[in-house]
DNA sequence: TACCCGGAAGAAAC
DNA sequence: GGTTTCTTCCGGGT
């Protein structure tokens, strides 16, 4: 245990905090920087400067001095936390701690803890701080400037007699730059315990606020920021950027929060993490899109949990990296994105041993926490679409399983934060996802397969198809962007086939926890359209997330018409986010992702619907579309079509046509002049109307299990017949057909 | 301002 | 190296 944090041998560290504090794995990386304090303490060093920052521009030491000095209650030195962003940045925002040089205080003398911390030493005035020469060379062991840390201060509230004696004996900022950094009476102070910063926080919070902030609703969020803005004198937040409900607020890290509020994110997150971290869990969270099923508090828990261990694991793999890099072999593989590490293969130098200290599996793990993190991964980190069972009634209303509208209100409120918040937890997935490999191979010797409980992941996975299954999300150890997300579409109710996938409902019955590794499910004897697909596909992405049959992600993509194939994407922006997690373009927005949908034109794959934003509709079913080898021989075939048509019509009806539909000069393509001319504004006036006159049939079409040769984008001869939907094929599609034929 | 459109160039995977 | 499927950027229109 002690290894796992500070890289040292188990004889040189003794496991001190057994029994008094929470198990290393679900430590938080602040939780093991006070361990270490306390080990460096425990070894005899003065602690005066160790904790100190060897230099103000290594940003990433910052948290941990001013956690280790409590200030006494009344030094308002509000703001000193801007350790990060202020601190560096807007040297006006009280970064002088205690002293509060930098702005009025507009905060009266009051003790509420937040604004009490004092600053760092060394920071905000950038001062270089060396670190203590007598103490323990933690430095080596522990390369401070690697390591981000979560700031969760309340570790010393939560153990105070353990490090009331410690932060008493090592003034962190009692170092040369600590006079000035402001940080008075640290030792009078610890003399005395200091409260718990939540029982401060807490009663000058909004009265409407409730204790947890994860069951905060939007208002909520908007009501604890401005009262952040009040309360620390925090340069005004946009609360724009703070659209969320109290859920996706806790979703978002550090840095996220940092990015919406510059210069104040620290605080706030800070702010947010002393009231998390006691905070009851009522489990009355509403789903989201990243915990799409009705979580228990159980799961909310594991899913915590796991989180929690994953940064632990990262920091422990940063630490085992960089002490093993001060070794031989490690060629220095610059963790300083906070994931390279993660890169690594999971059978590296990393594995867990019992001579490195690596946790093994058991701490790690629990069997059953494994499989519920497994779970939770699939669930919260990739856009998986569980196949629960299929809600769809066959009316056509796709929202007939959608949650209630309290629910994706708050559901989309939290969309927005939640995915951005998605790398973040990527992140941490992927932390997981290593330490789930660990776990494997520590777990090989057992004749114990644990996976095999009902209803958890599939047993009868290979831990190289588990990696597969996980590590797929790591892009760099897939440099194909394949599927980092896997959609696995539902299974498929009697009416529901109009846009779902055949194999992967298949995938379904056997695999109902869309555990199936990815060489199964992409198409590994499958026949499914999603073969080789799997939601790479933008149209697959899409059709995949119209169909979950929870409609978890109705907030981002909804049936208008699920048998026209109308849909409305409700939050653009979301949705542009979610594919480019999907195919690994974190820059991806709304106008590229229509970009790409706009080429769905030209292949009659889909159009826009008139007069209605973000409003589109298919003109294949998925059927077709797995029958489509190719776009290019769509095109070709129906460019060859349509020139056989322009033929006809040049001959035979040369009057009959407009002149206005060859006018479109803008021929990407010479295959697809057709199709270039497709106008929807000539073709659909009223798609969902035109549509709904025949939504049966276009169901049955495309239940019809005919030759997918046959529907391969044949061309219709009679028209009129098409148009109809009489000829099996897809009616919308040949109304389209019709008019660019016409045309 | 946001949405929508499509050309152009290029990337990445196959 | 060719093709496909976007991705990215852009100018223009509504």
């Amino acid at each position: 245990m002690i290894s796992i944090l500070c890289g040292c041998s188990a004889d040189e560290c003794h496991p001190i905090f057994d029994d008094e504090i929470s198990p290393p794995y679900v430590w938080r990386h602040f939780d093991a920087y006070v361990f270490l304090l306390f080990k460096k303490n425990q070894n005899g060093s003065n602690g005066s400067s160790l904790w100190t920052p060897t230099s103000a521009a290594s940003s990433s030491v910052h948290h941990q001095p001013f956690i280790l000095a409590p200030p006494p209650a009344g030094t308002a030195s509000h703001g000193s936390n801007h350790h990060h962003n202020n601190s560096l940045g807007s040297g006006s925002n009280n970064t002088n701690g205690g002293t509060s040089t930098g702005s009025p205080m507009k905060v009266p003398v009051k003790p509420p803890p937040l604004k009490s911390l004092p600053p760092l030493s060394g920071y905000g005035g950038g001062q270089t701080v060396p670190l203590s020469p007598s103490g323990l060379n933690m430095a080596d062991r522990l390369p401070l400037p690697h390591l981000t840390l979560p700031f969760s201060p309340d570790i010393l509230w939560r153990y105070p007699t353990q490090f009331s004696a410690l932060t008493s004996s090592s003034p962190a900022s009692g170092g040369p730059g600590s006079g000035s950094a402001g940080h008075p009476q640290h030792h009078s102070h610890h003399s005395q315990q200091p409260s718990s910063p939540h029982l401060d926080v807490k009663p000058h919070l909004p009265g409407a606020l409730g204790p947890d902030p994860r069951t905060w609703a939007r208002e909520d969020v908007v009501t604890f920021l401005r009262w952040c803005e009040r309360e620390f004198d925090l340069p005004g937040l946009d609360l724009d950027k703070f659209q969320m409900n109290g859920k996706a607020l806790c979703l978002l890290n550090k840095s996220d929060i940092a990015e919406r509020a510059p210069g104040s994110g620290d605080v706030v997150h800070n702010a947010l993490q002393l009231l998390l971290r006691d905070a009851p869990y009522t489990g009355r969270v509403p789903s989201s899109p990243l915990t799409p099923h009705p979580h228990t508090a159980h799961q909310q828990h594991l899913l915590s949990h796991a989180l929690a261990a994953a940064a632990a694991h990262q920091q422990q793999q940063q630490q085992q990296q960089n002490s093993s890099s001060s070794g031989s072999n490690s060629g220095g593989s610059g963790n300083n994105g906070g994931g390279s590490h993660l890169l690594s293969p999971p059978n590296s130098a990393r594995t867990p041993t019992s001579a490195s200290g690596w946790p093994s599996a058991n701490q790690l793990f629990s069997s059953a926490d494994f499989h519920s993190l497994g779970h939770l991964i699939q669930q919260t980190n990739s856009v998986t679409l569980s196949p629960a069972p299929s809600v769809s009634d066959g009316s056509g209303n796709s929202q007939g399983g959608s949650p209630s509208h309290a629910e994706q209100s708050a559901a989309a409120a939290a969309a927005a934060a939640a995915m951005a918040a998605q790398a973040h937890i990527n992140f941490y997935t992927q932390a997981l996802a290593q330490a789930h490999n660990q776990a494997q191979a520590a777990a090989a010797n057992s004749a114990h397969h644990h996976h095999n409980q009902a209803g958890s992941n599939s047993g009868s996975q290979s831990d190289s198809e588990e990696n597969d299954s996980v590590q797929d999300n790591s892009p760099a150890r897939s440099p194909a962007p394949s599927t980092p997300i896997h959609l696995v579409p539902p299974p498929m109710s009697p009416l529901a086939t109009t846009f779902s996938s055949a194999a992967s409902s298949k995938n379904m019955e056997k695999d109902p926890l869309a555990t199936t590794p990815i060489s199964e499910r992409n198409g590994g004897g499958g026949d499914g359209l999603d073969s080789g697909s799997n939601g790479r596909l933008l149209w697959d992405f899409l059709q995949q997330l119209l169909n979950d049959p929870s409609q978890r992600y109705s907030h981002y993509i909804a049936w208008k018409n699920r048998e026209t194939g109308v849909f409305k994407i409700t939050d653009p922006a979301g949705l542009a986010r979610l594919w480019g997690i999907q195919k690994n373009h974190p820059s991806m927005n709304y106008d590229k992702m229509s970009r790409a949908l706009r080429y769905y034109y030209r292949v009659n794959i889909l159009r826009k619907v008139q007069g209605e934003r973000h409003c589109y509709q298919f003109l294949r079913n998925p059927i077709e579309l797995k029958s489509i080898k190719n776009i290019s021989l769509l095109r070709h075939q129906m460019a060859a079509a349509a020139a056989a048509a322009a033929t006809t019509t040049t001959t035979t009806t040369a009057s009959g046509s407009s002149g206005s539909s060859a006018s479109s000069g803008k021929m990407a393509d010479s295959t697809d002049a057709s199709l270039e001319r497709y106008s929807p504004s000539s073709s659909c006036n009223a798609p969902d109307q035109d549509f709904e006159a025949e939504p049966r049939r276009f169901a049955n079409n495309n239940n019809n299990e005919q030759d997918p040769e046959d529907n391969d984008c044949d061309m219709p001869t009679d028209l009129s017949m098409e148009r109809r939907g009489i000829n099996g094929t897809n009616p919308y599609l040949t109304s389209i057909k019709t008019e660019n034929m016409a045309s």
